[in-house]
RNA sequence: GGAGGCGUGGCUGAGUGGCUGAAAGCAGCAACCUGCUAAGUUGUUAGGGGAGAAAUCCUCUCGAAGGUUCGAAUCCUUCCGCCUCCGCCA
């Protein structure tokens, strides 16, 4: 959640972030007007509850009584203010860093880099569920029948494939420095929210387990931050990365028709994540080493990939900056989006207690989450990559070591 | 799933209706002292919110949310978490 001392102080900037990522900017106002009744009402209130307890003291029994109806009215309308300034503080979103193109949409968005080359083949490539169901890799239709639309059986050397990029980026990450674990992957509707995920709820985007109230998690970036809810880190132990493993579930409830075969987009994944703790003052360059690492993992796997600073139309809600890295995909002929990173300055810390001592006035940490690999894409930009004339797929050199095996 | 116990400040731990936002100890910080020295003395140290230029004042918070009461850490209800025993189980 935003600072609402931040929103008094400075409403104007605040609105220009809103319109940018293309939310009404007149919520500030009516926040701010909401806000100035809220603060006379709690003031009143307040006071009322003082004189309250001076007349509990002095046992002034009957006097007190009467106050104390008065307080009853005061708190409930109290309460509603609170309710309702709430919900406008949920309608707004993270305000963009100011560095980061400001842009409508995707098309806004800003190519910084081409890096690696694209593989040149002396034949047509295919696409790479056209390879996998050659190779008995991936199963849609069985997966279709036993658990509907956007799911797929992955088979075979498709799984020692993913074994091998979770156990590849685990020991690169970790020889970083980074903390491995393996989070929960259902949550709390507190937590989510906290996490400034209340959209991924609302849109009907998690999946919800009714009988417990718990929902699914997106990403393990859902979990993985809230694990230091209310804690207090000594700025010494800043940066805290930690590296985490988890199945991924989204119900993709606004993607109706886009993107419905294969693998691509599907209701279940599984995804290796970098998440990271910083020092409010340290949190672009920490941004930029998340970007960094995630650029040596494509380099030692040799894909052709680029990077995109994602304009504040198309940047995630909680996000202040994002990139994505896209992956050249020769069978698609065209670069899909395999990673993203995102700094959520003290978005998610705010909503979920996360703050750190030291020298300097600001308190909460600042959470940046970045993916290392989600496993689906990176099979399919794999297999595309890497894909021979007669329908074969050679693993990349820096994987053999964990697949034991060279070809497909 | 059944039975019981517990949940207090950075930590340990008192506190069962009224100056208790909370004893004491530890740890931390500051000052002083200085040779019983990996010591002593004194002071100080929770967070949120509101008012104020500030000093400061008010308010809320003892797992969470409600309730009883003039007044609750203390009583009641529900929920969450932890521990022990039984059952089940990868």
């Amino acid at each position: 959640m935003l600072d609402i001392e931040l929103i008094r102080q400075e409403p104007e900037k605040i609105k220009k972030g809103l319109q940018s990522k293309n939310v009404d900017s007149k919520l500030v106002d009516d926040f701010l007007d909401l806000d100035n009744q809220w603060r006379d009402l709690t003031k009143e209130s307040d006071d009322a509850r003082a004189q309250l307890n001076v007349l509990s003291q002095d046992r002034k029994i009957e006097e007190a009584k009467k106050v104390k109806e008065n307080i009853k009215e005061l708190e409930a309308k109290l309460k509603d203010f609170d309710d309702h300034r709430n919900s406008l503080i949920k309608q707004m979103p993270n305000t963009p860093d100011s560095d980061w193109p400001i842009g409508k949409d995707e098309d806004d968005n800003v190519v910084m880099k081409e890096v690696g080359e694209k593989p040149k083949f002396d034949f047509e490539p295919k696409n790479y569920l056209a390879l996998a169901e050659n190779l008995n890799l991936i199963n849609i239709e069985r997966a279709g029948k036993v658990s509907g639309s956007r799911f797929g059986y992955l088979l075979n050397e498709a799984v020692l494939l993913e074994f091998a990029l979770v156990n590849f980026a685990m020991e690169m990450l970790v020889a970083k420095g980074f903390s491995p674990v393996i989070p929960p992957v259902m949550a709390r509707p507190e937590v989510m929210i906290g996490m400034g995920k209340g959209r991924f709820i609302d849109d009907k985007d998690a999946f919800h387990l009714p009988e417990d109230d718990l929902y699914l998690v997106g990403s393990s970036e859902h979990t993985i931050g809230p694990m230091h809810m209310n804690d207090v880190f000594d700025d010494k132990d800043l940066p805290k990365r930690y590296v985490g493993f988890s199945t991924c579930f989204r119900r993709e409830a606004g993607s109706y028709g886009k993107d419905t075969k294969g693998i691509l987009r599907v209701h279940q994944f599984d995804k290796v994540e970098m998440f990271s703790f910083a020092d409010p003052k340290k949190s672009k360059e920490e941004h930029e080493f998340l970007l960094g690492v995630q650029e040596e993992m494509m380099q030692a796997l040799k894909l052709p990939y680029r990077v995109v600073q994602i304009s504040t139309g198309d940047m995630g809600w909680g996000d202040a900056a994002q990139y994505d890295i896209e992956t050249w995909l020769p069978g698609e002929n065209q670069y899909r989006e395999t990673q993203s990173c995102s700094n959520t300055t003290d978005f998610q810390s705010r909503g979920v207690n996360v703050k750190y001592k030291g020298p300097g006035d600001n308190k909460y940490v600042h959470m940046l989450n970045a993916t290392a690999f989600a496993i689906g894409r990176m099979i399919i930009a794999i297999l595309e990559n890497y894909q021979t004339k007669d329908g074969h797929v050679v693993v990349p050199e820096a994987l053999q070591k964990y697949t034991h095996f060279k070809e497909i």
